[in-house]
DNA sequence: TGTCAAATATGATAACCATCATGATTGTCA
DNA sequence: TGACAATCATGATGGTTATCATATTTGACA
């Protein structure tokens, strides 16, 4: 059954973001083509008529999400979603950075570009969101605060327990605005 | 062929220890039991005599090695280690903490416990090992320079561009001394 | 409007893997 | 020292998965 030109690019549009959700919730390896497929309401017959294999889905999904990764604006609001309870939560609406960083180490080398320019930017970002720090601090802060960041919620995704898994996403947040603030200029 | 008690025993002790690298690797899902028992010098036949099943293996293993995990002593000397391009290129040898925290997420709650555990242990030396930060201040100290050394490795790890890989530890590095200065007693 | 090629569905294949079954070897202990 | 049982090797088995092959439907364009 052949779809329309429009049609057919909401279907890639729709498997890359299912994709992204399923590679977010639950890692690269553990998610099958299939399951991609039938996510974005289709078989698995048609998938290699999208992409070139599963790496290539893999290298493509990064691309995509990591585009639309945010962080710009208002710093202090971005911390505040970012160290909540709800973002660890839900990986799978949530930073693919924090979702998938440690699982690309064994991808492909298109998907690790991705991935470098992704945080490339995002450092850059965080950096213009930080007016209040000496220019010459700028950077060591944005690259301080964002690994920072993206450790304390993969480390309160890792705990079990929920006392000490909040109390690692509220320290870390303490610890980031005293380390802003005494970096600030007067 | 049944074996000395002894022998029995090293047997053990070297799955336990060739899971805990090729695991900090590759990952858990990643890594076939066939292929730990080989690493350890043995058939995949035996493993069964080890352990109930792969999910035990991977409980075990991080009991095993986050029992061995350091980061007492002298902070100044583990912030050279853990922050080098060295540790970030020996994955095997690492940290289990950045080597597998974001892969435990969807393991057995028995893994997840091992790895509380840890982190606890973790965050409470780290915690011995600021003495010149202020009592009140100490635990947020300890538990955002943990993250942020977790997060930095990770993010090192996954960046395909050895200049700014580089530069992440190093950063990370002068951000997280500058937080301890300033959160220390004068 | 009819033909053709593109998009997807259905079905097959080969590899890999966790786990189980069975048998050979040999420590261990009476 | 001899019988027993534990340890490991060899060899299935069933399930999953990436990828390929073929068939079917129907947009698109002449």
């Amino acid at each position: 059954m052949k779809v329309s030109r429009e049609q057919m690019a909401e279907n890639r549009r729709r498997i890359l973001d299912e994709a992204s959700r399923l590679f977010r919730d639950k890692g690269f390896d553990a998610v099958s083509v299939a399951e991609v497929m039938k996510a974005a309401g289709l078989t698995h017959g048609g998938f290699y008529g999208h992409f070139d294999s599963k790496n290539d889905l893999v290298a493509q999904t990064l691309a995509h999400v990591l585009a639309l990764d945010a962080g710009g604006g208002n710093l202090h609001a971005y911390l505040d979603a970012y160290l909540s309870p709800k973002h660890r939560d839900n990986a799978a609406d949530g930073c693919p950075t924090a979702g998938l960083a440690a699982d690309i180490r064994h991808q492909t080398t298109a998907a690790r570009v991705a991935m470098t320019e992704g945080l490339r930017s995002q450092i850059d970002r965080i950096s213009a969101a930080l007016p209040g720090v000496k220019p010459a601090d700028r950077r060591r802060a944005a690259i301080g605060t964002w690994a920072a960041m993206v450790g304390a919620v993969i480390l309160a995704r890792a705990i079990d327990d929920p006392v000490l898994s909040d109390e690692v996403l509220e320290q870390t947040r303490a610890w980031i605005d005293a380390g802003i603030s005494s970096a600030s200029v007067s």
